[in-house]
DNA sequence: ATAATGGTTCGGTTCTGTCGAACGGCTGAG
DNA sequence: CTCAGCCGTTCGACAGAACCGAACCATTAT
């Protein structure tokens, strides 16, 4: 039972065709029958959807599953192209991880959500949850509370409408007149906090990265274990880095 | 103009909808009337494909502009998931590309094609087209040799009659007989090599990368500039790479 | 050997995707 | 300032496609 949700001009044989992209991304890797029950179709339904979905190499078949296959992989790779002009950012990130010792992170907000874009783990390749391409809430992340700290306010109450204050841990703000609090805070210091307020156990310090007249590119990040975390300590870096990437950036 | 081939049981609509998304990935970003031409459409049609991907998200609008969103990231990133065991293979490939300091990558055989996964340009990162993502003719790249020297022969045959044995430069090889015997060559040698069959100038040797059974999980290899580029040189290290893959791998 | 599970095929019915034309907003030219 | 042209958007009618259900295979489990 996904979201099968009708909309104005919509074509809805296309919205299921995602629907089932979706399922088998969850599932990670399906049969026609497991399909058809999640999204409350009928076999033969299913059956064609994923038959289209292979013939036009979307889907890879292996051990009687259909998988989502490499073909996204490119798409992906081109959906994050316009961040890596040169591989600029990608590269600072992994600096910022090298010289911090912590993990490092690029976001990017898309459809009033937070995205991981790029990623790197100095040395100590810690395991984490924050895949790249993963969404999160703006509101729950260092870079997040950064860009929200810089659109201007009828988009922050787009992003608040649309999505809500949900809490992921304990510490996320969930409060609107809070929200506007702590974006101001973080308009002072010229960064942002995340004193575990999307994992327990987590801190981060984010700065957004920013074009010449004050449109919002993304932002970066730097986290660590909260036990020996000193947000002090990369506050600069990060703004650092963050202003490198402004100043190097090229626009169109 | 793109494929738009009916075929048996297929959703013609879906099918559409994944070429409305091809147009968009080629362009780099397209308006409805660009989407309507470039796939022989009504406007109104691509307008109502456009808005459902848009509204599910997986299109950005951006400078009157859509163009392919981010969560086709999140599906990329599942779909290499599976040879990502702890980061095992990523990180084989940097350790290759540092140890070389060639480019190294990691390919995978998909639908009769090669598909790059992962790669690293050690420090001297030079810029190339082999960008992630991106399908590849097996028969023209030394992993993908490498890979279909250890397909069983009725595999092969498939591969050249779907995809034929196109020549990439004037070095590929194109000719069926001559394939056989460069892959018994390879057989022997245990590695493959790849002398300006890609790229004019690129030399590469790749080795495959097999289950205990011996099953084709993909392939690694490393290439540089043709002039200062040794086979013999590289060659140990690729197939050890291989190797250490294929004893710390899992399987389930 | 038989039942059960999952995949595939097929035709009729309903619904929806498609087209074309017309409208509205924006931009640039005259 | 006006008008022409381009692009996106809306609307209704028709043709055609997607959907379902039932029946048919293939494979595995009992």
């Amino acid at each position: 039972m996904s979201h099968d949700a009708a909309s104005d001009g919509a074509i809805r044989t296309g919205a299921r065709m995602l629907s089932v992209i979706e399922v088998l991304n969850e599932e990670g890797g399906a049969g026609v029958t497991t399909v058809a029950d999640r999204l409350g179709i009928a076999k033969s339904t299913a059956h064609a959807h994923l038959q289209t979905l292979h013939e036009r190499r979307y889907l890879v078949k292996r051990d009687g599953e259909y998988r989502v296959g490499l073909r996204f992989l490119d798409l992906g790779q081109a959906a994050r192209g316009p961040w890596n002009e040169d591989g600029l950012i990608e590269s600072k990130v992994e600096q910022l991880a090298d010289e911090t010792e912590m993990r490092a992170q690029f976001l990017v907000a898309e459809h009033g959500e937070a995205v991981y874009v790029y990623r790197s783990t100095g040395k100590h390749s810690v395991p984490t949850d924050s895949r790249v391409g993963v969404r999160i809430p703006l509101h729950a992340v260092s870079a997040g509370k950064a860009m929200l700290a810089q659109f201007p306010e009828e988009r922050v109450d787009e992003v608040v409408e649309r999505h809500g204050l949900a809490a992921v841990t304990d510490n996320t703000i969930s409060d609107r007149a809070e929200l506007d609090a702590e974006l101001e805070r973080v308009r002072e210091r010229g960064y942002a906090r995340n004193d575990e307020e999307s994992w327990e156990g987590v801190r981060a310090v984010g700065a957004p990265v920013l074009t010449p007249d004050g449109e919002v590119v993304g932002g970066l990040s730097v986290s660590g274990s909260a036990h020996r975390f000193r947000p002090d300590e990369f506050s600069d870096l990060v703004m650092g880095a963050a202003n490198e990437v402004e100043l190097t950036m090229k626009y169109e």
